[in-house]
DNA sequence: TTTTGTTGAATTAACGTTAACATAGTGGCA
DNA sequence: TGCCACTATGTTAACGTTAATTCAACAAAA
């Protein structure tokens, strides 16, 4: 029942050529006449022609495609980031391939074995916590890869992140510079080293200012992330002790803004809050939030720039990019109320 | 710099058997000796033994890669799906491979092609508006494939959806039941077979109980969008000359929800909210929501089962599945004030 | 003893493509 | 006229795997 699918063999016969005067014809190569080249072409659009990747992988050793390999596909700030990669990379006529592991750490080797073993010319990923080991193995199995979002200690491979660090730093300056003294500081759930700088970026700037560093009251991820689970965030924000919310991440920030209104407490007016990933800047039926993200270059499209430059290069010195990060400042910090 | 994988023949020669006898013993071939078979599983263990998928694939015709072509990453329904799939597939001992057209329709042609060109086993894909001809390709390139989600007509192909009319229905019947008689119906921005079914369906439902069709509010896809796109959703749920609101899907439904809560508007004490998909339904960190969706079976899991029979047995006559739905009420429906 | 069958493995030929090399035909130039 | 360079194409061999076929060794049956 299955209609065979046209071969270069086919088009070579159909119009008298050789299968690889066909083949040096389909790839544009510059040494056939113009005339057999749009012989060939035509008869091979005609034909419905559609090249064997496989085996054109397997002989050229080139497959033109990346994967990306990520947690979970609802993490929207990850979503963001594939869609650019994915155009970055078609427009230089690659294809992205996205592997998703679910959030089950142990599917990252079973996901670069699939990637290793359908030949992708390169792997982007995203490292989480623990995973040094996967990436080892790229490393030691020779597939070009870039990390991307997250910094790996002491390993000597391609990295695109942010500048976390100086990401909490500038939330702090900010709100100090604001006048704020008293902060709730949101974890995230794991002790990633986004997590980990973005606190510690912040203190630097709450000490710098002069305040006590127990003005900060941190909340650690996984209660946040259990209050999210119960309905309870309303009693997690509770005591209203603080005047601003740093929140590791937009995607708690969002539901803390829902709950923090829903108690009647507006937003920038009794609380400022701040976050990160500057997500949904673009989506329009999202809440605006001030929050924290990458200057000007894009870490998606450095990132496909920077593996694709290593598959040219293998022998390139690896690079670890930190980009400069901004506030973007969409209105939900202000004075605190007392100095209005 | 690159190493240089393992292949077959490197494992033969480390172990002095042919590269054919290595290929079976790792293939688990039961016409081997037991000796023979451990040993070499155990050298191509301890040689870091990946197995090149373009070449087992172009020789064999199977490469145990399935595709899902996707319109958006975004589209949380979707990522809900792709990840069941993916569990499911995974479990068979298959892999998948996510294709994102990027809300680009003219892409859907360019997956289609990546796919058929990476000898996929099978595509799984959610169709929307207008890629009738694409489905054709696929079926006149003898690629097996199963329609997700959404009804095509007069095209002979394994469909699994759910019954969108049938949903509807069951909205306006709950809402009817409950004495509304004035509702705001916000459809989707395409015209999908599931907007324009579960429309239907809902008139049925409200013609059936005796109310006028007038009574119902259309308000088109292009202006919900709108709205959400200028944050104008207040204004365009103004005047409140309704008691419910049917929403087209969930995601449309959370920011009315917001905008409608902003406004001081209890749901469901003043206006009862009912929705499709039953999105997040064990997400927690999103406010619960009333919400339509397939009864018991999957449709992923369905999906993909039929995707591999298919690809079983190419010659079954296509099958059409459409899946009952339910109600699964969380709280957002409510009888109108009036009778309360 | 010869024949037959069984087991375990090797040999060979593909799959569709591309890279390297080979060759035939042309035109230019001394 | 002879030689070279160049252009346009053909031939061959590989990429790593698997399927079909063949083969060798041995045991059981006649």
């Amino acid at each position: 029942m299955r209609a065979v699918r046209t071969t270069l063999k086919d088009i070579a016969n159909a119009c008298g050529y050789s299968v690889n005067t066909v083949s040096r014809a389909l790839r544009g190569d510059e040494r056939l006449s113009e005339a057999t080249r749009s012989l060939i072409r035509e008869t091979a659009g005609r034909m419905g022609y559609i090249p064997n990747t496989m085996a054109s992988s397997l002989r050229s050793g080139r497959s033109h495609m990346i994967a990306v390999i990520v947690n979970d596909l609802h993490n929207q700030h990850y979503c963001d980031l594939i869609n650019r990669m994915d155009r970055e990379l078609r427009a230089r006529n690659y294809n992205l391939m996205i592997l998703c592991m679910q959030l089950e750490d142990e599917l990252a080797e079973k996901l670069i074995h699939t990637a290793i073993s359908l030949s992708v010319d390169g792997v982007l990923y995203f490292p989480s916590v623990g995973q040094r080991h996967y990436i080892e193995y790229m490393k030691d199995n020779g597939m070009p890869f870039v990390l991307l979002d997250r910094r790996v200690n002491e390993l000597n491979a391609d990295t695109v992140r942010c500048d976390d660090e100086q990401g909490g730093y500038l939330a702090g300056r900010h709100l100090t510079a604001l006048g704020h003294k008293r902060f709730l500081f949101l974890s995230g759930m794991e002790q990633s080293s986004s997590q980990i700088d973005r606190l510690s970026g912040f203190r630097r700037a709450i000490r710098e200012s002069g305040l006590r560093e127990d003005c900060v009251r941190v909340i650690p991820g996984v209660q946040v992330e259990e209050a999210l689970a119960h309905n309870s965030l309303a009693a997690l924000l509770d005591p209203i002790d603080y005047t601003a919310i740093v929140s590791f991440r937009d995607e708690v920030a969002y539901p803390v803004m829902y709950a923090l209104r829903g108690q009647r407490i507006s937003i920038p007016g009794d609380v400022s809050i701040i976050s990160f990933d500057n997500l949904h800047a673009e989506d329009p039926t999202r809440p605006l939030l001030t929050s924290i993200y990458s200057a000007d270059e894009n870490i998606a499209a450095l990132g496909v720039r920077m593996l694709l430059e290593r598959i040219e290069n293998p022998s390139l010195p690896p690079r670890n990019v930190v980009l400069p990060v901004r506030i973007y400042d969409h209105g939900t910090t202000a004075p605190p109320a007392g100095i209005r």
